[in-house]
DNA sequence: GGCAATTTAATTGTATACAATACTCTGGAA
DNA sequence: TTCCAGAGTATTGTATACAATTAAATTGCC
């Protein structure tokens, strides 16, 4: 066996990313516990605040997540008030997810909220776009190798 | 109610990371593949072939996860075969998470392997490195503002 | 028009995460 | 010595994620 370099976590892009999230996401949970909104079921109304009505897999679309997770976070959002589930009439396939009057009144409130929380982050807007752009990178690299489950075929073709 | 700035997902530095730490997730989970392991039971065998046995209070300090987490992944991976769990003779609260032979046996085909999968995604060294070093200052913020639970006290102040 | 392939959601099963609680053990104070 | 506060781990309950499967509806194709 060849010699092989150790791989330390603490050197590992993908710790940092992912712990970062986790931080993140702890962040606007707490940003947004007067609403009751967990961090993925946030996204899922700013998408909806920007478009709704939207079926399920258009939703998903928007926020990479598939049915599995989608169907029973709406679920969780109809019970809390947020959304209505309603089958297409025109594509019974179809679940059309509309906001309720209660999301639509405290949209404003929302935005608010997470505008001042923001700010206690003390990024500016070039900091986080040229984050953002550097990211965007990093996923279109993952999706090109991950994406096409060509993983396998070129580290084997490596070995 | 003043006006408010719409908040745009597209825009949202957090989802970007969010996206990404998923991204990676997959990326892993398809590279280690062969080995059988999931990206976070990965990383807590990168800290143990670093510093085995820890306790698991130790392994979380290093993950940034606790017991409710770690307990169950751990015992996947003691019944894979990675790692025993030992309850602590000098302590008998602690347990110390040992190496299998298996697992260090292993552990240079894991590293090669995630060496190789890293070229595929064609980052410099460079590269990665300036972007830990902006990460490290978003997680520091995150961990200032919302580890102190300082959010809604800050927030309320700013309303 | 009839039927196979496709599309869309929901469901099932496994694996994280994490808050909150329970339980056991340890070390120190009275 | 006894008791108790705190430490360390496990458990419980809730909420994601996602692969794989199921079920229903629609579309294409003949």
């Amino acid at each position: 066996m060849p010699k092989v370099s150790p791989v330390l976590l603490d050197e590992q892009l993908c710790f940092s990313i992912y712990s970062a999230s986790k931080k993140f996401n702890h962040f606007y949970q707490s940003a947004l516990a007067p609403f009751g909104l967990t961090y993925p079921q946030y996204i899922a109304m700013l998408v909806l605040w920007e478009d709704a009505p939207l079926t399920v897999h258009q939703l998903g679309d928007r926020l990479e997540l598939d049915s599995g997770t989608l169907t029973p976070l709406l679920k969780r959002l109809e019970k809390q008030g947020w959304v209505t589930r309603v089958r297409s009439r025109t594509d019974e396939r179809q679940v059309l997810i509309h906001l309720t009057e209660m999301a639509t009144a405290k949209r404003d409130e929302v935005y608010q909220r997470i505008g001042q929380c923001q700010t206690l982050l003390g990024m500016t807007n070039k900091e986080i776009d040229s984050m953002m752009t550097e990211l965007v990178t990093v996923k279109e690299q993952l999706d090109n190798v991950s994406a096409q489950r060509l993983i396998t075929k070129k580290v084997d073709d490596l070995a």
